[in-house]
DNA sequence: CAGTATCCAGGACGATACTG
DNA sequence: CAGTATCGTCCTGGATACTG
């Protein structure tokens, strides 16, 4: 297994032998490439806009009545961040009143599978997490 | 397609008629559990922590060790959110010095798949994010 | 409609000191 | 070693008001 350079993209356990689990080493600097775009990807809001625009183009007040609790700033700075990222493209209409349309790239459409994977699994798990809590605060409060 | 009660697990656009899509809404209200859960798997340090255990037990200075710029307090917050979740186990020896190891459970070792799935799409994509990136600053400047 | 600008509160977070 | 406790800061993010 050549490591090259360090890298969060690991294998599992089960797949190294003894050696190479002791030489594996992630690279988890704050200011590594990978760290800053999982915090993009990762963050609350771009999640749900990402995955909304998956189903299709909205205006700017589209996503806002779509998103619950989001601000007016928070949607701003979270589209201006996709769009920069080459996620979501951002198209003018020169009319009055103007419209704005959002939507995913062809890059931000490659990670429809990815959140899908963790929306899927969130859904699939949620109430083996809601006794975990239960128990945990229980023993917590006791 | 059955939409008892909304959710946020959506299927591709393409994968609808124009009328099921027409009807399909997510839930994206703010004190859903799917997005209490998100908001935890993927807050920015869980997703290190439940990685770095996927590969094997760590103690609390193991982890505070390989996770750069991660501060003791936010550190133990972490683990105790994840812990109470069911994500994560924790096992104290009754020795001196304390040793306290941290241990993916079976349910924190399901998400592996999804987290390397996520991890694996930035590190394939970042130079396009780089290049998209420039470009973005470059129009803005100008 | 689709923002930008400004202000401000609250929580996240780091630093530090202390303990079983 | 593995925390807890406390304090102070910074920055996220909401509310509000204004504009092309």
């Amino acid at each position: 297994m050549t490591m090259e350079e360090g890298t969060l993209n690991s294998p599992s356990r089960c797949e190294l032998t003894e050696e190479e689990y002791e030489a594996f080493q992630w690279d988890t600097r704050e200011d590594c490439e990978v760290r800053q775009i999982l915090d993009r990807v990762a963050d609350k809001w771009s999640l749900l806009v990402i995955a909304l625009l998956d189903l299709n183009t909205l205006r700017f007040t589209e996503l806002k009545y779509k998103i619950d609790g989001i601000s007016q700033r928070m949607l701003t700075t979270t589209l201006r961040h996709l769009e920069r990222d080459g996620l979501v493209s951002r198209t003018v209409y020169p009319v009055v009143p103007p419209r704005v349309d959002y939507a995913l790239t062809p890059l931000g459409m490659t990670l429809h599978k990815t959140i899908q994977s963790l929306v899927t699994w969130t859904e699939d798990h949620r109430s083996e997490i809601a006794v975990a809590r239960d128990q945990y605060d229980k023993r917590v409060n006791a």
